[in-house]
DNA sequence: TTCCATGCAAACACTTTGCACCGTG
DNA sequence: CACGGTGCAAAGTGTTTGCATGGAA
């Protein structure tokens, strides 16, 4: 995905702003990352800004579908950008692992959901929380 | 599943009272409940209780397996008790139904999880969210 | 020059915590 | 009568909003 992005902000109606770059390159530099994680991430690159501002520029970010958001911990959301090929999450409860999935994974559940259920799921948002193995062998906490 | 966990209550040291029975019930009648519906329910049933009491019984209720949470808004927990099968969910974004899934829908998805990924999934916890199809045709919103 | 975008501070929604008093076991 | 539970209020988080100013188009 090259540059035609920037093609869709003003063909949307919004603008270019240094800022809203910003946003999007550390999104896409931090992989997952909370809105905290990404305005400490443009603010060591450069300027100021602030918190507001990433929250209202990821939420355009998302409705322009450049960035998705999931919800990896029980309080916070993480955005990742769209570049990346799409996946879903599963999260450790144990050791707080995040890994991205193959969407494959999920096909035939999600075939099942639309055939059995009349329900078309968004792997995209999808979080599946559990345990890896090893945290479950090594069950010293 | 009958009075048995008056027993487990004590046996781990908690005890018994009005509120803590109260907060139960409310969340078994409710099916799937917020902690300010659990509030509400409790009130109109009886006394006085705090949203604070509700939040640490909830924790504690969860804590002996009675009931459990997940996210089946972008912002709320909601709870349910674990009386009731077990199950999942599935949330349409459209018109915002929530639909209880027998974890046999799930069950392959599971083991692939486990098997290719090394991961136990926690069924019990998991949303998936989506639009039913009926939301998908009527697109006028 | 027009509006959308930004910064800042205040408001919000949800949840947790400190503390004195209450009541179960 | 000891110790966990409760109510109440205050403090925390994470997120959103109002408003005056700034800057992209």
């Amino acid at each position: 995905m090259g540059e035609d992005w920037r093609e869709r902000l003003r063909g949307s109606g919004y603008r270019l702003t240094p800022q809203r770059e910003l946003v999007l390159a550390a999104v896409e530099r931090l992989g997952h990352a909370t809105p905290e994680e990404v305005l400490a991430v443009v603010r060591e690159s450069a300027s100021a800004i602030n918190l507001s501002t990433v929250y209202r520029n990821l939420e355009v970010l998302e409705e322009l579908g450049l960035v998705r958001h999931a919800h990896l911990s029980d309080r916070v959301a993480t955005y990742h950008s769209t570049t990346d090929h799409e996946h879903f999450h599963i999260v450790c409860r144990k050791c707080q692992r995040v890994v991205s999935v193959d969407p494959e994974v999920a096909a035939s559940f999600e075939e099942r959901l639309r055939t059995e259920m009349g329900f078309e799921a968004d792997l995209g948002h999808l979080v599946v929380f559990g345990s890896c193995v090893e945290c479950e062998s090594s069950d010293g906490e």
